[in-house]
DNA sequence: CTACTTTTGTGCTGCATAACACGGTTCTAT
DNA sequence: ATAGAACCGTGTTATGCAGCACAAAAGTAG
């Protein structure tokens, strides 16, 4: 995915543009801060209970959030999508990581200290507000996914996955296919059911016109009944 | 419950207690900010879809976050005790209540606008530490929620929602029975599971002498199993 | 090219849990 | 005091989904 290095002038600048709210003090502070690192399509980022260094900024690539639960069965928590920031809960907790992270495509990671951020932080209530904000969004998220992950219907948990899928990462040119490729046990694992019903229930799907599915290709094509299963469960 | 009238200058001190971060000016424009409202049991405090006004603070009584998903199923999110904020993420999000509170004991809450915290927090850094720490632990309680509800079989989700009353909110003098009384509907809803399931599995325990029932009274009796079981699922 | 591993797909079985029904009990209100 | 509502408890039935087992296909390595 990543064709071309990203040089460091272009990685700052992507921060950068992020980091709008800091003065030029403070990013040029934090331009002597970051690391970059490469990961390779599944390779683990962070695990569960490691003690949090890094925030961790997603430059390019597709990142999944994941939690391991009872008899070797992963929940998806969460997906990451260029450009965004990870990693950070678990140390403002002042905990150990009780997520693990992990790429599912090529990724290219900006790795912040967060030493370095919680410097920043304290000395810019504009990024603070930033944070405030993220973590206020995300908090809501989960809320409301803890509610249709325990109370929806196979069905709904499905469509659900689908249309959160095309919201985070978009449609390819076509305007009608994810531009994401997931395994069916990832698509399984974001949706709280097994493989196998992930499979049976996505070619349902299919044969409903609802979908039309290529492989790991998936092409919504009635979006508006895929939002009612959705929302009736 | 609340036997005694708070009086203003207790409940400035109950507040400024938690508020140590604020400097004499900041607590002073604080106190003139206030108000005080009180809860019949089970009456609503606020509702989803709300637009969100006040950040609360739970003086005395309990309350507890929920939210109302497919077939008027209802699933509570989370529990408050005094002295607890709440009511302040969406506002944070900039949306409005993804989820309704109510108190399950008469209440006593202490409301203060969010403008004025918001002010208080672009001017004072500790403070907005002080949010980015709570949101970030009750973010992490949620990720490992969202897989306990889901992937544990019922016995493990009642065995860890009784350990998490615990946590909250003690026991009696007794040592062993909660000090909470919650209807079996409000523990099904605890525990992603029917009220019917609730009462059963509650029985379950008691004739294996894990805990005791008396009404709503739950006496803890073998803890160690208890979470036994809530760790295995 | 060939062997091996991973992923995808399908059918069958069983179990956990929801759904419903109904009777008893305890609160609440007037 | 009495009626009505809310809550508690238990049995029965229904069903959605997990859990295999196994085969085909696709991707990977030597």
């Amino acid at each position: 995915m990543v064709k071309k290095e990203l040089t460091d002038k272009e990685i700052i600048e992507y921060i950068s543009d992020v980091w709008q709210v800091l003065d030029e003090g403070q990013k040029d502070f934090l331009n002597h801060q970051f690391t970059i690192q490469r990961y390779k399509k599944n390779e683990t980022i962070y695990c569960e209970e490691e003690t949090p260094e890094y925030m961790m900024c997603l430059l390019s690539g597709k990142v999944k959030i994941y939690k391991d639960g009872v008899g070797g069965r992963s929940q998806i928590i969460r997906m990451i999508k260029p450009v965004e920031y990870f990693g950070y809960r678990a140390y403002f907790a002042q905990e150990n990581y009780v997520t693990a992270a992990a790429a599912v495509e090529p990724s290219v990671i900006c790795m912040i200290p967060m030493t370095a951020i919680t410097r920043l932080v304290s000395e810019n209530n504009r990024l603070a507000m930033f944070f405030i904000r993220q973590l206020s969004i995300d908090l809501g998220v989960a809320d409301a996914r803890t509610v249709n992950l325990t109370q929806k219907h196979i069905r709904g948990r499905l469509a659900e996955s689908l249309l959160f899928l095309k919201d985070s990462y978009g449609l390819e040119e076509d305007q009608s296919t994810l531009s994401i490729y997931l395994s069916r046990e990832d698509l399984a694992n974001l949706s709280n059911m097994t493989t196998s019903n992930a499979i049976r229930t996505l070619s349902n799907f299919a044969n409903e016109k609802l979908i039309a599915i290529d492989g790991r290709k998936i092409k919504l094509i009635d979006e508006e009944k895929l939002k009612k299963i959705s929302k009736i469960g």
